[in-house]
Formats: C-alpha cells, structure tokens, sequence
DNA sequence: ATAGGGTTAG
C-alpha cells in the first residue's frame, strides 16, 4: 500500500484519520486502480483473502483492476476474492461482483456459482439460489454437498423448515451424501426457528439407529454447541445441561463456543451464580474465555443492573489480553443507559475512538434510545443528525427510538417530520412503528389523527396485531368514546385477534371511568372465562373503579381474591387501599378484612 | 478456491 508521501498539510488530517480508524480508507481512495501491480495483486489475494478480514472499498479497487487486466486473470483468482468478500457477510457485493464478471465475458466455474449460490442464500434468497443451481445443471455441473448445504441453510434462513427437513432426505436421490456439516445446518435451521426439541430428538434417532441412522458421519462438537445453543434460546438450560453432560461421555470435549452458551443460557434464567461458576471451571479447563465469553458476562451484569461490575470485567478482559470489541461497548453503554446514566454512556462512546474503536449504527441507537428514555429528545435528534453527517444509516428501531421518544416529549410536530424522515431513508415503517404513531397521537390529543392512520392502514390491508387495537382502543377510552371502542372490541373475533391481559384492561379501565362498574366486572368475568389471566394492572383497575364509587366490599374481594393468586400488592394496590380508608371513617371497620400480603403459604 | 456453532440496540 505505499504511496507518495501527501503533502505535510494533510499531517494533521492524517491523525484524526488515524484516531477515527479509517487509516485504510485514506490511504486506498486515491489509488486509481492502475497504480495496482500484478504482485500487490498477488500478495492481496493469497495473503489478505486468504486470511479473511478485507474492508470492502479495498476489494473493490482490486476487482476493478483485476476485471480489466490483459491477458484476463485465471477465474480461480476472482473466486478467492469473491470468497473472501462472502466470508465476510458481504453477501450483495458477491452478487453485484458476479453480474460484472459475467458482463466481462469471463467464464464463472463451478466455484464461483457455489459462492454465489451461498451468497443468495445467506441473503434469503433461496429462489435465487435455486436458480444459480439451474445455472450450475446447465453448465453441466453437479452440484456436490457444498451446494446441498447452502441451499438447507437458506431455507432454514427463510424459516421453510420443512421444506429443509424434506431437502435433507432428499439429497441422496440427488446423488449426494450429507456430511456432519450438512447435519449442523439442518439442525441449526430447526434450533432458529423455535425446534430444538426436534433437532434433539433427531440427534437421539441418530444415535440409536432409526429412520435418519445409516450416514457415515457422527455428531461433533459443532453439533452439540447448536443444540446446547439452541435449547437455551428456548429456556430448556435443563436439556442444555444435560446435553452438555453427554458431551464429556462420549468424550467430546466442549470448547470455548459451548461454554459461552450455556454461560448465557444460565444468566438468560438468572441462575446467575451457575453461570459464574461455569466461567470459573472452564478456565480451570485451561479454555480461554474470548471476547464473546466476556460479552455475554458483560451483558449479563449489565441487564442485572450492575454496571459497575460489569466495567470490571472489561477492565478483567484487557488485563488478559482480550482486546474489547463494538459488543463489549455497546453493551456497556446499554447498561449505563439502563440506569439513567446517559451521560456516562456518552462519554464512553467519545472514548471510544480514542481506543481505536469505530462506534456503528448500535452504538448510536444505544444511545439515542438512552436519551430518549431520561425524555431528552433533544439530544437524541442531535445525536440522530450527527450520524447521518457521519454516514452512519439509521435503522428501523433508531426512528422507533427516536418517535418514541419525541412523542414522549410531547414534541408531535418532530414525530411527524421524523416519520417523513424515515420514509425519505427508504425505510418502511413495520408494526412498532404504527403502534407507537397511534399511541403517540392518541397521548398527545391528536386522536383525529390517530384514527386516520388507523382506517388507512386497515383500508390497505396491513396485517394489524392486537397490541396495534390496544392502542386505538386505550386512545378511544381515554378520549371518553366508549361506544366507539366496544364496537371496535367486539370486532376483533371476526378479525381473528384475541385480546390480551392488556385488552381486557384498557376495556375495563374505560367502563370504570365512566362509572359503568357493573360492565367492568362482566369484563373481568370474560377474561377469566376465555382463560385470560387477570395481571396486577388488571386488579388495580378494576378496585380503583370500586373505590371511586366507594364501593369497599368489592375493593375487599378483589384484594382477597389478590391475595389468594399470590399477587404482591404495588404502590398503586397501596395507595387505594389507603384512599379508601382515609375517605370514611366506617371503612376502618373493614380493616380487619385487607388480607395481609404477603400471604404465606 | 466454495458449506455448519456462541455476544449488543426497539
């Protein structure tokens, strides 16, 4: 990468550069491609490919050239780096690679269409990717496992599980046999979406010979870390441990991989302390904890509201020589956040540069949703308009964070321009996006507003979920339309929505409002019917509604009736029960009566 | 030269 030195002006730019980590950018964007030599070539593909980690406006100066050179290079050359660039994540730039050299006349292998097919399925793509399999047929190649393999991950990644499941048994007839990694994929496919009783299941049919016996390949340590992974998401830790243990009886040492999952299972169900010791018999394994190990630990801490040890373990992580990476900030950021620190969390975010560490878009949205939660939406749209200057591309939840917070702020005038913002980004709002526009618009007194969204987006058939008809229903009721919001209620059957715990509340919150306590009741009567557990939010409704008319019998029940589901009483229970007693002096006879919480047992 | 596993934001 040596270049004529730049005139001593640039010294100064130079350093910010460097202090920003975009060293590289600067150094490659005047390079014409021209300037390449054959042996920079050489020495980018064999050494740089090879070794993974290539930035993407390097590997584009390269390709330029290497497209342009005579005699054309071997399309081996172009497979390294198109290899390179799939393996890291690049996965569009492959495609876009792939079309340049096809419009170059140069011949694609069976190689370069096997990248390009996991290219397609990595992006979801799997219709593409059974089109590059047509391709691959035409030429008069066979696809080989690796192509089998792609294929089961992309459909896994489009959630077609069964459609995976079915290509797997068919593999064979297609003149192929699966290997243990195509098992991995299957399995991880199954693990992802929800089934990893099924992959369990299909591992023990594995081990005793039944339907899916007969492969020449046996489970490895990848497979079990999938599984053990896998239940964890699930909250099965029990199956995951148990897993674990039959990995030490056939002898299948568990890694650093496997040990960090399960670590983060058992923090994810707060068996915290399970989770420390796990940590501590891994290094005594001599199994190196690495950056993720630490994050998990890091996070852990951090969602646990100890922010404090949490930097402790950093602190811990570079003293033994793990350097910490955009997780390991961002997560800390996020637990300063958490506890209202933003400030703190922005601070770490301006040192973070000075540690040679680039933020990215979570390190910004981390922060704008930290702002927006201490109701400083100011600061938020600054930070917001700072990233767009940087050329940071906000995401879908950086403008949920950000309306959120506007709406919060009461500031609906920025809601709505931020919501044309976003659009203008070319991002489509999804349904949290609509949620928080109509609660946002129903809790500023726009329910005009509200409601016209509302009718345009049923008019435009969008999929509306039962927490979208909470905020309509809550807006309606607070805006005192009643009639309108049980018509609205008893519409969601024929929609095919069941109203929640969070429903029935709004709905009974309404008919206390208006003094309607014998509908409120009915209503907590059907919810219980329909087999809607009632929550705390739900009682104190309801008993608030009693104790406004001073009806003290049925606040009594209600509380009896607390009491026995084993509910604490909130501040909010508290409250009421005191109002209530502080309204009359005969209501002190039912003292006697408030069931003492908590109740034993 | 191409295929499988663990970490952060609503």
């Amino acid at each position: 990468m040596a270049r004529k030195a730049s005139p001593s002006s640039a010294a100064t730019t130079i350093s910010r550069t460097v202090q920003r980590g975009e060293l590289s950018t600067l150094f490659l964007k005047p390079i014409k491609p021209s300037c390449i030599t054959a042996s920079q070539h050489e020495k980018f593909l064999k050494i740089d490919c090879k070794n993974g980690k290539i930035n993407t406006t390097d590997a584009f100066n390269h390709f330029d050239h290497m497209l342009q050179m005579q005699p054309a290079l071997p399309i081996s050359s172009f497979n390294l780096l198109l290899g390179s660039v799939a393996k890291n994540k690049h996965y569009s730039d492959v495609i876009s690679m792939y079309h340049r050299i096809f419009e170059a006349n140069l011949v694609p292998d069976f190689i370069t269409l096997n990248i390009l097919l996991n290219s397609c399925c990595n992006l979801k793509k799997v219709g593409l990717g059974f089109a590059v399999l047509g391709t691959i047929y035409r030429r008069g190649y066979f696809p080989n496992i690796v192509t089998f393999t792609s294929l089961i991950k992309g459909m896994g990644l489009e959630g077609k599980i069964s459609d995976a499941v079915q290509f797997f048994k068919k593999i064979v007839r297609l003149g192929c046999q699966p290997n243990v990694i195509t098992w991995g994929t299957l399995i991880n496919a199954l693990c992802r979406s929800g089934y990893s009783e099924k992959a369990l299941e299909l591992h023990r049919k594995m081990g005793s010979g039944d339907d899916v016996s007969g492969f020449k390949f046996q489970t490895n340590l990848v497979c079990y870390s999938i599984m053990i992974d896998g239940l964890c998401k699930e909250g099965s830790v029990d199956k995951a441990k148990e897993l674990f243990l039959e990995m030490e009886e056939k002898r299948v040492s568990p890694d650093v991989v496997v040990y960090s999952s399960l670590i983060h299972g058992l923090c994810d169900v707060g068996e915290w302390e399970e989770g420390k010791s796990l940590f501590i018999k891994m290094v005594d394994q001599g199994i190196r904890p690495n950056v993720v190990t630490f994050n998990i630990l890091i996070n852990a801490l951090c969602k646990e509201g100890k922010v404090k040890e949490a930097s402790g373990f950093l602190d811990l992580m570079i003293q033994r020589g793990e350097n910490p990476d955009i997780f390991s900030f961002n997560t800390l950021m996020d637990g300063l956040c958490l506890e209202g620190k933003v400030d703190d969390a922005r601070e770490l975010f301006v040192s973070m540069a000075a540690k040679g560490q680039e933020c990215d878009v979570i390190s910004y949205n981390v922060l704008i949703k930290g702002y927006c939660n201490c109701r400083r939406a100011d600061d938020a749209m600054r930070l917001y308009k700072e990233m767009v200057r940087k050329g940071y591309k906000p995401t879908i939840i950086t403008f949920n964070s950000l309306l959120t917070g506007l709406f919060q702020d009461g500031k609906v005038g920025d809601a709505r321009d931020c919501f044309t913002d976003m659009q203008l980004h070319g991002i489509t709002p999804d349904s949290c996006t609509y949620n928080i526009l109509l609660d946002g618009f129903c809790k500023n007194e726009c329910l005009a507003e509200a409601m016209e969204l509302f009718h345009n987006l049923e008019k435009s058939g969008h999929d509306l979920d039962i927490e979208t008809f909470n905020c309509v229903l809550d807006g309606l009721c607070k805006a005192g339309k009643l009639e309108t919001t049980t018509e609205l209620f008893d519409t969601l059957p024929l929609k095919g929505l069941v109203p929640t715990v969070v429903t029935y509340s709004i709905m009974i919150h309404g008919f206390c409002k208006r003094g309607q306590l014998e509908k409120a009741s009915n209503m907590f009567l059907e919810m219980e019917e329909k087999g809607c557990a009632p929550n705390l939010v739900t009682f104190n409704t309801l008993m608030r509604g009693f104790s406004n008319s001073d009806r003290a019998t049925e606040v009594i029940e209600l509380l009896q009736k607390m009491a026995e589901r084993k509910f604490l009483p909130d501040a909010s229970t508290a409250s009421l029960v005191i109002d209530l007693l502080s309204k009359d002096e005969r209501y002190k006879e039912y003292l006697t009566l408030i069931p003492t919480f908590p109740i034993q047992t």
